[in-house]
RNA sequence: GGAGAGAUGGCUGAGUGGCCGAAAGCGGCGGUUUGCUAAACCGCUAUACCCUUUACCGGGUAUCGGGGGUUCGAAUCCCCCUCUCUCCGCCA
């Protein structure tokens, strides 16, 4: 969430970036404010009242000692009713803070100064392209004929078992598909310094709201029947990527700066619900409600949080290099961008048999926004408490992925060849009918 | 699932209604002493918010797992919840 002494102090500025979203928040800006009025000058008379009570019980506390009963009774005749007014005081400043809140929990993050201000996709800069399509000598097929061909996914048992959007990788396909994901993993962590995580794949709503998937996108996410012993955290989540447990790992921590920077990589099946998109154009693998991914955590210095971020999509990057597979960097503009991030890089790769970029990694750095969403600090070594800045990025989501790998290498005869760096993970070198 | 114990500052651990934002010790920071290190001694050592100042200082409020209650006043009394630990049962 937004600083509430940023929105206090530069209205305008906030006002501005919000407006380059191309979102209306204009009229919730302004309720922020008249709530955050009324907040602090109910807190300012409460408080008064509270020194006020303070002191008179003091004063109490000292005619008891000295048995001067009479008097004390007296002063507690007077300071009877300010509890009162104190406690009306205490739930009018309560219920303007709750409701600030939560206007404030539904304000996206600010731009960076940086990023394309546009409306849509088509306004997004093209950073760099790597490699070149592979033209085919023979009509390259889809990954859906393919997969059938070489039975690596069973369309129609999936659907069968979980409905539309669910995949039954078979055989080679859960082969391939366990051999993406630790090759990414093995990636990481032994060239890329992060540290691995395996997360839970339930989480708390605070885990989502922490990260900025709620309240805006709660449609999207499937809810677990709460368990018998009910828990705290309330309604329990299927993650819809592994940024919601592993940002979350530091949630209300103060952080030595010694510790920073923090780097983790962790596997998740990630869940969505997709909510509205069933129908056209969810055919095959592209679009599923269930899909591997390895996601990368950065918690940083805000300092390093541009270095950094340029880092990760480097990462991402050297995953599609060393499978062999063409892809474009864009940067998104103002008004495609995700509602926790400040600057959001996709790479996007390209399939041959779709004809078309799929995205399979977005990396973003959302600053503050996600720290200060979860309460999340670290003590800087001059001794102050700073929010530090997250970022996450896929490196990469499979199904995507594995999706370009079978039409980029497909063969004449039908065959998948086996990018040289997948082989050790794979122990094959070629997958045939 | 059953029985019991507990939750206090960075850590250990006192505190059963006012003198407690909280003893003591450890750790940390600064200083004195010292050829260096160590020791000893002295001082400081939480967070958030509000007001003021929009640098600094200052004033106030809240915080002893969380929420509610009693009271002029709660770490302390009452109620509810969560979590942790020990033992038994069950299980991968």
């Amino acid at each position: 969430m937004l600083d509430i002494k940023l929105i206090r102090e530069q209205t305008d500025h906030v006002r501005e970036r919000l407006r380059a979203r191309g979102g209306d928040d204009d009229a919730r800006l302004g309720e922020v404010l008249a709530l955050d009025e009324q907040r602090r000058t109910a807190l300012a008379e409460v408080e008064k009242l509270k020194a006020e009570r303070n002191r008179v019980s003091k004063e109490i506390g000292a005619l008891m000692a000295q048995k001067k009963v009479q008097e004390a009774e007296q002063k507690k005749a007077e300071t009877r009713d300010i509890g009162a007014r104190i406690s009306e005081l205490d739930q009018a400043v309560a219920a303007a803070e709750s409701r600030r809140d939560e206007l404030l929990l539904a304000l996206p993050n600010l731009p960076h100064a940086k990023v394309t201000i546009g409306r849509t996709s088509a306004d997004n800069p093209v950073i760099r392209t790597w490699g070149e399509t592979r033209k085919h000598p023979f009509k390259a097929k889809g990954h859906v004929e393919l997969c059938e061909a070489l039975k690596l996914v069973d369309f129609a048992r999936g659907t069968k078992l979980s409905g539309s959007g669910f995949l039954l990788y078979t055989h080679w396909g859960a082969r391939l598909e366990r051999a993406l994901i630790q090759f990414l993993l093995d990636l990481h962590t032994t060239r890329h310094d992060y540290v691995e995580i395996s997360p839970p794949y339930i989480v708390g709503e605070h885990c989502m709201t922490g990260v900025g998937q709620f309240p805006k996108f709660k449609d999207q996410a499937y809810a677990v029947q709460e368990g018998l012993d009910s828990s705290s955290l309330g309604k329990l989540y299927l993650v819809p990527t592994a940024e919601a447990p592993v940002a979350n790992i530091h949630r209300e921590e103060i952080l030595k700066e010694a510790q920073l920077p923090i780097r983790y990589a962790a596997y998740s099946p990630c869940f969505r619900a997709e909510a509205g998109a069933a129908g056209v154009g969810t055919r095959g693998m592209i679009r599923v409600h269930q899909f591997d991914k390895v996601e990368l955590i950065k918690i940083v210095r805000p300092e390093q949080g541009y270095e950094e971020l340029e880092a990760m999509v480097r990462n991402a990057e050297t995953v599609l290099q060393l499978l062999g597979l063409h892809y474009k960097v864009i940067q998104l503009c103002t008004g495609d961008m995700g509602f926790a991030s400040a600057m959001t890089y996709d790479i996007e790769v390209w399939a041959p048999g779709q004809g078309s970029y799929l995205e399979v990694s977005s990396c973003s750095n959302c600053e503050e926004f996600q720290a200060r969403r979860m309460n999340l600090r670290y003590k800087s070594d001059t001794g102050e408490n700073r929010h530090p800045h997250i970022l996450n990025g896929s490196g990469t989501a499979l199904a995507r992925l594995f999706v370009a790998l079978v039409e980029t290498h497909q063969e004449a005869d039908g065959s998948i060849t086996i990018p040289e760096a997948l082989r050790p993970f794979l122990k094959a070198d070629r997958i045939s009918a």
